[in-house]
DNA sequence: TATATGCCTG
DNA sequence: CAGGCATATA
């Protein structure tokens, strides 16, 4: 096993939870030092350069005591944890994972229990009641508010599998409790609760939009005003808490991407296309409608260059000159299954962008679509397509170690199967095995040359490592890689020439030490890459 | 034994 | 990058 126990919990647990566990495991930090290598090497250190004593095996069992303090800890908070995110695991990949669901559901079905509710207003209340438990561990990375499952109610396998097979497979064992299996009607008041706040909440977020209207056509003026306070958002590890809150303003980011879901499918090619000339308060793509304009006045000329990247990505332009037509992470849930091909309504080319907007203002309209998006289990792709790669790869700049909730953010318009999520995860093995090739390589060849002292080992964007890396994760060279990655590399790279020179690497298991290290050095990723509304 | 992960290979 | 195998873990 290559995780440590934070690590093991981390994917087991919801990503609100994990958001409070980093908080700890900072906190930890802070008291302790970061990494070994980041103490003794980044932060300076007294010890000769190339033989740092207390890097390796005695510093992880003098952490030991704190990771087991840490490892009780996330179990309590595992205990308590929001069902909304357990839900949406529940179909993921590993059986305890789908336990979690279950014991989730089944904590819930508890609930239920106590008051026997009659009536579907009384369901909601006691809903209400139980959200206003578990949302202080939700809003940490706001979340959505609600505490019910919305995986479990749009995706009908989710639902099934969370609900123990309830209805589908009784006879099947799974270790799923009795109780859900013999009450099938309070599973189907649950679904009619689930649709009913589902319903509710959309209603609200729709009627939230159209307050918000002179908000988004002020967005030219925000643009030229300069910085905005956020500016900070997008630097990475340290002000992760502090960037959750601010990327997500309101409650109306969720919102806006529902409404703007079904316009995309008609809005006219160049409408998509990134024009330094476009009017602001024109999103580029749902993910950054309402947050967008914003986000251009805080970004400097190299997040810029990101967005531009991203968006040249989402709108299925590369660097190779590939047809558009093989877009297929838009963020548009279409629902053909046909995959990769453009999703534009040709009757609708030509039409003026303001008739467009208009259309998705169409309230009853919207609001149909809305719930029948999230309803729908038919609006996902089958399969991974080449800008999902891409996308992977420029992910991994941010983060070597996903989760399954960050990919599941990150690529909401592929149905996560099984399969899906296996394919996934072996690309950022994959991702990995080079990085770490690379990192072995260019250390064994520094040591050769005779190398010192591991300061003078760094990472800079000219140098030749970098280049390596960036040749294979982000070949077009569109997308400006965050520093962070940068320290993470030079990080990586000491610790690999440290082990070499320690004659570590004896060990055939030696490079599971550093692989500890450095996915603890993972970033949130940024906001553009994620769907904004659910984990 | 089932599942997850890493390593090796084509 | 994906498939297959070996190993580790529960």
């Amino acid at each position: 096993m290559l995780y440590s126990p934070l690590i093991t919990l981390k994917w087991l647990l919801p990503c609100s939870c994990r958001a409070f566990c980093r908080l700890i495991h900072r906190t930890e930090n802070t008291l302790s030092g970061s990494s070994p290598m980041e103490y003794n090497l980044i932060r300076g250190s007294a010890r000769a350069p190339l033989s740092p004593p207390s890097y390796g095996r005695q510093d992880w069992s003098l952490n030991s005591g704190h990771q087991a303090k840490r490892a009780r800890v996330e179990n309590i908070i595992k205990g308590i944890t929001c069902t909304d995110v357990m839900s949406d695991q529940s179909e993921e990949t590993g059986g305890m994972q789908r336990e979690e669901g279950a014991e989730g559901l089944a904590l819930h079905q508890k609930h239920m229990e106590t008051r026997e509710p009659e009536s579907l207003s009384e369901s909601h209340q006691h809903l209400r009641g139980f959200r206003a438990k578990f949302n202080p561990l939700c809003e940490d990375e706001r979340f959505p508010r609600w505490s019910i499952s919305f995986e479990a109610s749009t995706d009908e396998e989710a639902l099934s599998k969370s609900c123990g097979e309830s209805e589908s497979s009784p006879g099947k064992k799974g270790g799923k409790p009795d109780h859900v299996n013999s009450k099938p009607g309070r599973v189907k008041l649950m679904a009619d609760v689930l649709k009913y706040e589902l319903t509710q909440a959309v209603s609200r977020s729709v009627d939230s939009i159209f307050k918000s209207m002179p908000l988004i056509q002020t967005a030219a003026e925000t643009e030229n005003s300069g910085p905005a306070p956020q500016s900070a958002v997008r630097t990475e590890n340290k002000s992760r808490c502090g960037a959750a809150a601010i990327q997500f303003p309101d409650v109306q980011t969720e919102a806006m991407s529902l409404v703007v879901q079904k316009p995309e499918l008609e809005r006219p090619p160049n409408f998509l296309l990134p024009s330094s000339s476009a009017a602001p308060l024109i999103p580029n793509s749902p993910v950054f409608f309402s947050r967008e304009p914003e986000r251009a006045s805080e970004r400097n000329n190299s997040t810029d260059r990101e967005c531009h990247a991203f968006r040249c990505l989402q709108d299925g332009c590369s660097e190779g000159g590939e047809p558009r037509s093989d877009t297929c992470w838009n963020l548009v849930k279409v629902k053909s299954k046909v995959n990769s091909r453009p999703l534009r309504s040709p009757h609708t080319h030509g039409m003026p962008v303001d008739q467009v907007i208009l259309e998705s203002l169409h309230l009853p309209h919207v609001k149909l679509e809305c719930v029948d998006f999230f309803l729908n289990t038919d609006v996902f792709q089958e399969c991974l397509t080449t800008n999902h790669l891409k996308k992977a790869k420029l992910m991994f700049f941010y983060t070597r170690y996903p989760s399954s909730v960050v990919l599941r953010m990150c690529f909401h318009d592929v149905q996560f199967t099984r399969c899906i999520t296996s394919q996934l995860i072996k690309w950022f093995s994959n991702f990995r095995e080079f990085y770490y090739i690379q990192m072995e390589k260019f250390a064994r060849s520094a040591l050769l040359q005779g190398a010192v002292d591991v300061r003078d080992l760094t990472v800079g964007r000219e140098s030749e490592l970098f280049r390596a890396l960036n040749m294979h994760y982000n070949k077009a060279n569109d997308f400006q890689v965050p520093d962070r990655f940068l320290e993470v590399a030079e990080i990586t790279l000491r610790e690999f020439y440290v082990a070499i020179s320690m004659g570590k690497d004896r060990d055939p298991s030696w490079k599971k030490t550093i692989y500890k290290v450095i996915c603890k050095l993972d970033s949130d990723v940024p906001p553009e890459f994620k769907r904004h509304h659910f984990g």
